[in-house]
DNA sequence: ATGAAAGCGCTAACAT
DNA sequence: ATGTTAGCGCTTTCAT
């Protein structure tokens, strides 16, 4: 029953056994000399022993390892939609941490189904030494089973009931950014396009956005307030909702890139021009924000050091260190001008 | 030296040890009726013992089964680039069909490094029943040992030296097409903005395009092809040396939709508009093609078949069945057709 | 400086 | 129908 593939016969591979053979010491011998740093062997049987690893092209095997040790030097990073540029931009700072230290990191789709869930359970149970979480959408009772289960993992831009430990960026003083160019350019009717309800960090966005108006003295009023999806869904019709029941609105902040995106495009087929007639302004940065036409303006989170700090948290964990909650405002929000917003129109 | 979180001591897990003892069966008998389907066990010790596990909340510890099996119900995919749309669609594909035969899939960064690059040789020696390489910058010579270790894997969107298994797109046809389309639409005097030189989906795109250029019996001379990255890079020197050498030119055919949105980009900045004075059509498909003004018109290809062909391949090698390499053909490449294409202007 | 032996948690032949 | 036993490949006391 040997696994046959069309590339021919799977040679089993050599075990430290073999080694051990072959360089005539005992397997503790060898596991010692190929494993550990600083242990005292002749010079002689370490020649021999690293010597017959090579010559059998020994790799050792890493579930027998960990099985042993309950190590495994990998983690896991659990996102929602890896098609959503935020989550790449925190992955790279998250891999960055994590090679520095020696571990291994493991994306995971988290999306569909109770199926993947367990799955993702179990890994996290003895394949991986712990978990970033960075899906807003994941119930709180999910991660509630999870620590209680003793295991170890770091929420990102999410918090949960408990005190499930998390890192978190600055939502609120982001959008109140946004509110603030938007005010500095002369913008005294402004609407909002919140993401979508019950995620944390729309909520956040929301508040901070609300929070600037009411300390500007202005209104944010639910008439210029819509839900939509962080994927621009929705926002086509509550464009239209807005500029139907307050003709006035001059700027729009939003509470994600997309969503600007999608606003400008409505915004454009109504025969609305960017930005003399409306100004956008976006959520996170991307690439593709200069790409759109005309370039969006956005403000940009701290998203690599998001991830980074998040797995800085997680391997701390991992150490034994005690960790605290985080909320990232070092490099701070800031405005990337493009060309989606300017004065009001006077009109 | 127990792992201290913030969240307290991690008790350790129940075994099938401690199940059996509960239910006073022997650990053969709990992990036939915890794990096996249909052996034959009394109605009594059955119940006992999931009564046992249930109560015990016992988790089995994968890394001890797949040590004893050799087996993980488990495959990773390995690519270069997770920002980019076109793995998005690849790895929905691949993710239904391995969810549908019970395996689970993980995702891994390949970009950087020697040393991540052992971790996955590691990973795939006993962590993973199999992979998938959608990598095009991996050296053949790593592809080679993998195969000469007898690993299972299967790659995506482009070959290798050997006989390496492989599952490609009609990347040829697709550009053909889209080179079609802008001969259907008029265009006499066209331009190609390559991919980056040696990888394979690049150059067998260019192959296409240039292959239908001459079936209808027009030039597509060096002065009009450049190479690019497909994020982009160097998309706006292409297009000027394009306009400079050759002020003629009415449309642009691309490797990639990114390249697109580039130089729709560019040639907005030189002045030119869009369909009006010159066409440009992508190729790949993803939603942000609706975003950039105008919409641009695109060649989209079966990503998510790829994808899902390409796991089957992979699931097949692992159950034993011999695979054939496959060219995804069904789906046909199609246009998207937006507002970036149009007649070439008459001047 | 090196080896013997135990065991991580599980499965699967081989009994009975 | 259930139990006994061996062992996957490794690390790690405990001896010597």
């Amino acid at each position: 029953m040997r696994n046959q593939t069309n590339s021919g016969l799977k040679r089993s591979a050599a075990t430290l056994r073999d080694v051990a053979e072959m360089a005539q010491v005992s397997t503790s011998t060898a596991s010692r000399i190929l494993h550990g740093g600083a242990i005292r062997v002749s010079d002689d049987t370490r020649a021999r022993v690293v010597q017959a690893a090579e010559s059998l092209r020994y790799r050792p095997n890493t579930l027998a390892r960990s099985l042993r040790t309950k190590v495994t030097r990998t983690v896991g990073f659990l996102i929602p939609d890896i098609q959503n540029p935020v989550y790449a931009q925190m992955i790279a700072g998250a891999e960055e941490a994590a090679q520095a230290q020696g571990y291994a990191l493991l994306l995971m789709n988290s999306s569909s189904g109770e199926r993947r869930r367990a799955f993702i359970e179990l890994l996290v149970e003895d394949r991986l030494d712990g978990l970033i979480i960075a899906d807003a959408t994941i119930d709180d009772q999910w991660i509630h089973r999870l620590q209680a289960s003793g295991r170890t993992f770091v929420l990102v831009n999410r918090r949960a009931r408990g005190n499930a430990p998390y890192v978190v960026l600055d939502d609120q003083g982001g959008s109140a950014l946004a509110i603030q160019h938007l005010l500095d350019l002369g913008h005294r009717t402004i609407a909002y396009l919140a993401g979508p309800p019950g995620v944390e960090t729309a909520e956040q966005r929301f508040e901070g956005a609300l929070k600037r108006c009411q300390e500007a003295g202005l209104p944010l009023p639910p008439t210029r307030v819509a839900s939509c999806g962080f994927n621009g869904e929705g926002v086509a019709a509550a464009v239209d909702r807005f500029f139907s029941e307050t003709p006035e609105i001059t700027g729009i902040a939003t509470a994600n890139i997309v969503i600007a995106f999608a606003a400008v495009q409505r915004l454009e087929a109504r025969g609305l021009r960017i930005p003399s007639d409306v100004s956008v302004v976006g959520f996170h940065e991307t690439p593709m924000a200069t790409y759109v036409s005309p370039g969006v303006t956005t403000v940009e989170m701290p998203l690599m050091e998001l991830g980074r700090r998040a797995m800085l948290n997680l391997l701390d964990q991992i150490a034994g260190i005690p960790v605290r909650n985080e909320v990232i405002t070092d490099p701070k929000p800031r405005i990337v001008q493009r060309h989606s917003t300017g004065t009001p129109r006077t009109s």
